[in-house]
RNA sequence: CGGGGCGUAGCGUAGUGGCUAGCGCGCCAGCUUUGGGUGCUGGAGAUCGGGAGUUCGACUCUCCCCGCCCCGACCA
């Protein structure tokens, strides 16, 4: 019997002063949570009750699209991290054993996993598989946050896929995508799959799972005619520049003294900002090469997206190098008659009466029409907006998200390296193909926190809550409403639910706070007045709906309640 | 890594170069109350993050260190 006077749940009724997050406050106030360190987190009978039916649901789906279950190391050999080249990652801990060989602590599990494949898989024949496992994952993270959202240690399902082709690859990456969307709405959250940017990593493709919370530390771009996609890689069709300058037969230098900034433009000439053309200096590749990104003077320049259009990294030319390449004092460049080519994003295609710098200083020029005054390379390189459209014509919302599970196709990444390979039908020897998928339980747990919490405190899902139902009896020892509530328990539990039972010597009000800050989907409470009403009371958490179920076959009536519930 | 902030009892906080560091919640004991954090009385609980220094005297001022939080950068 699950009691509370025997159960360390050690609620607070004030969050620590330093929690800001929703579900950092939620979860250390109702006991689920303690902090042992940075980024380090205890948890507690309760909240693991939590992690484990995220855990359960996650290895069940893995478990039907038949992925492997198996357990690996935390403790690794360097030399595997020196082999993949992963060595160099700062997030990586490293450390050594008393005979002062070097050991890490790993991140993830590619390299184990793809070293036991290099020396497991021999043939074609051996091929494909899916493997995975739960298992705590170490990182050096600059800066931890936002209570089990962003943390050091972390429990992570991470799978692995192996196949002999690309398009044994994509199916079972499809496969992977197919149960990581079941294991997301059997969480009960609200949920996006969102295409997201390949990295450093490079891959042939890799999607995030993202849950929209006011802690999210990702932002994701919606629309209501189902687009999805991370802000680092999404596109849009940009909103119209509202009081557009009328258009000139050929661009017209005005003074603009000093007016270095889109703001100090916009005032001096009485343009709008998106009449503007802003002008970023920029130095692309390991040759640092100048080349002139403009863009709409009321939109930002994404830099993912510019990597990714130049294929190669790029940064911010400086002070120095803006005066050295590309001919003009900082504020005053512009892709009319410059010295270095020009990128121009493509919500500045057909515009014209634009505002540009001179490339000379305190002067820029009225009247510029990209294609006619300047002749640009084109590409999507800004970031979308709340208010722009989707290629469906509905409107983009932004949106704070956390990242709950990713699925990455690496292709030979690490299979290379490690020297995973097989041997075809022709005896010819071939890399392994591999996908990898992880997903953040905690961040599950704590995604459903804050997406649900209300003042009153948790709204579990009915999948993820610790317990089924939180039994409240009223009555003292010796009294009826302990004993009926003692035999409503046993009831309960052949019907099968889980039953955290509040049998302390409290008061109704402290009870039923404490309910609602853990927030079991179901309360049922059971007092003289319910007794004598011949009624249990019972308490839906998510909307805080009371109801009076019949003493007799109370169970059963709670049992068939709870199955309905979210 | 850059910027900002905070460390006083389990949680939240007040405090001043000077006498036993105060309050609320929580905790313990007794009485009381019993359907929304009940009331009363009594009590326990703090190396004031650590070290060094200044001073007759440091929780308070100075320096160093440690820890934690937030913003940004970073992030498979």
């Amino acid at each position: 019997m699950t009691r509370l006077t025997r159960y360390l749940l050690p609620t607070e009724r004030e969050a620590p002063a330093d929690a800001d997050a929703l579900s950092h406050r939620l979860m250390v106030r109702a006991g689920l949570i303690r902090q042992l360190g940075a980024g380090l987190w205890t948890w507690l009978p309760a909240g693991l009750r939590a992690h484990r039916r995220a855990e359960q649901i996650i290895r069940e789906e893995m478990d039907a699209i038949g992925t492997q279950e198996m357990l690996m190391p935390v403790l690794q050999p360097a030399e595997l991290w020196q082999r993949s080249g992963r060595y160099a990652i700062d997030e990586l801990f490293k450390l050594q054993d008393r005979r002062g060989a070097d050991l890490v602590l790993a991140m993830t599990h590619e390299e184990a996993l793809t070293s036991h494949v290099a020396r497991i898989v021999r043939s074609y024949r051996d091929l494909p598989f899916m493997a995975s496992h739960i298992q705590t994952k170490e990182r050096d993270e600059p800066r931890p946050r936002a209570g089990v959202l962003r943390t050091r240690e972390f429990i992570m399902k991470d799978a692995y896929s192996f196949d002999r082709d690309r398009a044994g690859l994509d199916a079972a990456y499809e496969l992977q995508a197919q149960a990581y969307d079941r294991i997301f709405d059997r969480a009960g959250l609200e949920w996006y799959r969102v295409e997201s940017d390949v990295g450093m990593m490079g891959g042939f493709g890799a999607h995030e799972y993202m849950a929209p919370c006011g802690a999210g530390e990702n932002e994701v771009a919606l629309s209501d005619a189902g687009y999805a996609a991370n802000v680092e890689v999404a596109s849009a069709t940009a909103q119209a520049v509202v009081g557009l300058p009328e258009p000139l037969g050929a661009p017209q230098a005005v003074d603009t003294p000093g007016a270095r900034t889109v703001e100090q433009v916009t005032t001096a000439l009485g343009v709008p900002a998106g009449a503007l053309i802003k002008a970023l200096p920029t130095m692309v590749g390991a040759q640092e090469q100048p080349l002139l990104v403009v863009v709409r003077g009321d939109h930002r320049l994404n830099e993912i997206k510019l990597a990714n259009a130049l294929g190669e990294p790029a940064r911010a030319a400086t002070e120095e190098e803006v005066v050295e390449r590309f001919g003009a004092p900082p504020g005053f460049i512009g892709p009319v008659g410059g010295k270095v080519p020009v990128l121009a994003d493509d919500a500045l295609r057909g515009l014209s009466g634009m505002v540009a710098g001179a490339n000379e200083p305190d002067r820029h020029l009225r009247g510029v029409e990209p294609g006619r005054d300047f002749q640009p390379d084109y590409a999507d390189v800004r970031s979308v907006e709340a208010g722009d459209t989707c290629p469906g014509g509905a409107t983009i919302r932004l949106e704070p998200a956390i990242e709950v599970g990713n699925i990455f196709k690496l292709g030979t990444r690490f299979s290379e390296p490690l020297g995973a390979t097989y041997l075809d039908e022709s005896g010819a020897e071939q890399p392994i193909w591999m996908g990898c998928y992880g997903i953040g339980p905690a961040r599950i747990v704590a995604a459903a926190v804050e997406q649900f919490g209300d003042d009153a405190g948790i709204s579990w899902p009915r999948s993820l809550s610790p317990f089924d139902v939180h039994l409240v009896t009223l009555g003292k020892e010796g009294e009826d409403a302990r004993r009926v509530a003692d035999e409503i328990y046993e009831e309960l539990g052949r019907e099968g639910l889980d039953v955290i039972y509040d049998d302390r010597d409290a008061s109704p009000g402290e009870k039923f706070a404490d309910a609602e800050l853990l927030g079991c989907p179901l309360r049922l409470t059971i007092g003289r007045k319910s007794l004598e009403a011949g009624e249990v009371e019972a308490q839906v958490r998510r909307g805080q709906d009371n109801r009076a179920l019949p003493l007799e076959g109370a169970a059963g009536a709670a049992a068939e309640l709870w199955r309905a519930l979210p």
